[in-house]
DNA sequence: CATTTTGTTCATTTTTTCTTGAACAAGCAT
DNA sequence: ATGCTTGTTCAAGAAAAAATGAACAAAATG
């Protein structure tokens, strides 16, 4: 005499609300995301897989987080280009199935590939494009001026060009024990 | 039968326009600025400044960017908090003169402390907050999981304490080179 | 085919963040 | 004192970013 389970008979009913420390975790990478730049809605859904070891699809994101589905779509697919998420199809669903990436050095080169190379490459165009403009002034202070600064800009882009993916290194290099 | 300088004689009228390389300077620390999450307004700041030889005072500013009184105090406050720009007074003069910071290692060190160290002590207090929510959970599956993403999050949270004061020695060690 | 399930897109609305400028202080000069 | 100059603060407006949900695709089901 169970009222529930009005579906398709055995299927386990997926449990439908948060713990309190899901709901704080989910907090946390909330506030990271926005720390970090990123809408705060990748944070609570990374955050929401984060917690679980099922993987989830899509529409239980939506009622758990209470996210409408445009919300839902789109963070998933920025999560996935960041490798913040994986997907699985489970054989006999329908559904596209995510879980989330723990590994720290994925989850930070991730970030830094999308993030910080398109900006360094981006930079790089900017210099010439300065240099140009120098180039062609008729000589004098300013012009002067502008090629002391360009030697500058080119020396940061070069220090952050090493700097990196000495980070990525590190992360990685450092990365075991997780206590087990 | 110069119509300008109707102003205290022996002044040099101060440089009223940009030049087009200052122009795109300014405009590459504006989009610099928004790609680390801070306002335009500081990058174009920081990069007027960054061009500049001699200081600059609030009004040349305002001046030289159109920007409102508001925006350049503000700014000018948040790049001295940031340790981007250092300020002068000149003597004989009431105003109080800008120049930009341009060793990145400080730089990148004074955005660290500001942005990236109060988030790490946060995080130390999510954690043990998290700790106790877990704690007091009858034992179980749920608990467990808990306890188990706590790990992980405090593994994390070494690792990017780790992380944060080897960059800003990196960016250190090897600045050095500035072509002259 | 018509229907259902799953997911994406995008114009609109909502929320958040930034900028503006007027009002206000604080100090100096006359 | 009174009026300048310099600078800060903050409420209100403007701009930018994010969330929503309805309309639309695509693919499987029956």
């Amino acid at each position: 005499m169970i009222p529930y389970s009005i579906q398709s008979s055995d299927f386990v009913q997926k449990k439908i609300s948060l713990s309190p420390w899901e709901t704080a975790v989910i907090d946390l990478f909330l506030n990271a995301a926005i720390s970090v730049g990123l809408p705060k809605s990748l944070g609570q859904i990374y955050g929401l897989l984060f917690c679980r070891d099922e993987p989830l699809a899509m529409d239980d994101i939506i009622k758990l987080l209470s996210v409408s589905k445009g919300s839902a779509s789109q963070g998933l697919r920025s999560l996935r280009q960041l490798g913040a998420v994986n997907s699985q199809f489970l054989p006999g669903e329908r559904k596209e199935y995510f879980i989330a990436e723990i590994r720290l050095r994925k989850l930070v080169s991730g970030f830094l590939k999308e993030q910080a190379d398109p900006h360094l490459e981006k930079g790089r165009a900017r210099l010439s494009h300065l240099q140009e403009l120098v180039d062609v002034m008729e000589e004098g202070d300013s012009a002067d001026r502008g090629l002391r600064r360009i030697n500058i800009l080119a020396g940061w882009h070069r220090q952050v060009g090493k700097l990196l993916p000495l980070v990525k290194l590190i992360v990685g290099k450092t990365e075991r024990s997780h206590k087990r």
